[in-house]
DNA sequence: TCATAAAATTAGGCATGCCTAATACAATAT
DNA sequence: ATATTGTATTAGGCATGCCTAATTTTATGA
């Protein structure tokens, strides 16, 4: 009975990472980010929880101790592998996030440590997200969303939500990426265009876009 | 219905390979080498040919010109896998197998694309067995089992099956592996040992494990 | 409080790919 | 020609994980 684990894999990395915007995580909203239908959520919800992997409340999932750290061992071979594309195969950061959701279901512990070895041990992806340790701890990204900078406030990238290809190649093109400064110029009242200033060039950003990059 | 080829590309890349030793595959072999019960593979086998990726007549199943393009693309993947395990994450040639078949079916034409690249477009993988170009082209292997060669006689191990993790382990130990120069010392008559000579110094293999190693 | 809307679940299906047990088919030896 | 043996398939199930439609539960606002 060799087990399949990618799909409860995949539930719980979708968990972990919207748990960071709405503690107990609700199944509509979990069903939205997996792109799939409420009732299949609610279904395999069950199971996980069978499984001690979530806890499973009328206000929502959480992750159950077992769960968080499998979740953190799958985003450690997401992020790794992601590493691996564009250290190793000269992938650009824009390209990496779909490959690197293949992979991370078919990596080994020896192989996610041979990574890391190879790759002398690399601190966060290349959208700046933080990379687990080994024994899963997890640095704390402490950030706002640059939606949230001031007018003439300046800040340096942190991070990039990954997510939505088509978004990662418009800031790739922008020159927008992790660890450069950027200085918000103006901020348009709301819903608006935010004019951002990277490097000296001025470029207008949707405060939705704007709201998936983050800002130390 | 985002299709997940993995089952297929395992069938197909068994069938390639049971066709060098069993021109109709068996349904019974193929069985045995996927370790499934036959009547699984009886009816997966009828999927196959109904996606036209297989004939299936009395004598058995072979490929089509598709089924073959397609089996060929998964070795490629896996071979090349194989020498990204070795050759950036520094496993040993030994180790790799059971890796690359999970890795093999994560792995996009781009992906598959960049190893090639930045390996140096290597032509076999460390067994020994020739890599598939993009094109699905692929050097015939024109080689002989070691358990043929006469006593004294000599030659060089191009490859080794890589299907067995505990024999290639055993081999590896031995210091047998492709690119190695062997000389038959003894021949027994049948069925016994056959005396080894690598490098200066002398091992005994069986009849059963020298067939698996191929040498020019 | 009660109506309505939104969120979650239950019910009932379906495809995939595996299993065991039973049966059919083929090949060989008597 | 027929019994035996081995190979292959059919029949009937099961687990997983997805779906739609219907229903229940929970929240909201008048």
């Amino acid at each position: 009975m060799e087990a399949d684990n990618s799909r409860t894999e995949e539930y719980l990395e979708s968990i972990y990472k919207l748990q960071e915007e709405q503690h107990p995580v609700s199944t509509s909203r979990l069903a939205e980010h997996l792109k799939l239908q409420a009732p299949s959520v609610s279904e395999m919800v069950k199971k996980l929880a069978g499984k001690g992997l979530v806890f499973h409340s009328e206000k929502g999932v959480c992750l159950t101790d077992e769960g968080k750290s499998l979740a953190k061992k799958v985003i450690r071979r997401h992020r790794l592998s992601e590493r691996l594309l564009t250290d190793v195969l000269g992938f650009k950061w824009d390209e990496v996030h779909d490959e690197a959701c293949r992979l991370e279901h078919a990596i080994s512990p020896e192989m996610e440590d041979r990574i890391a070895e190879s790759l002398g041990n690399p601190k966060t992806c290349p959208h700046g997200h933080p990379i687990p340790d080994r024994d899963g701890k997890l640095i704390k990204e402490k950030v706002k969303p640059l939606s949230e900078l001031k007018a003439r406030e300046k800040g340096i990238i942190v991070n990039v939500f990954e997510e939505d290809p088509k978004m990662l190649k418009y800031l790739a093109s922008l020159g927008l990426m992790p660890d450069v400064c950027v200085k918000v110029e103006e901020v348009a009242p709301f819903g608006g265009p935010l004019i951002v200033c990277v490097a000296g060039s001025r470029y207008a950003l949707g405060r939705e876009v704007a709201s998936k990059i983050k800002v130390k």
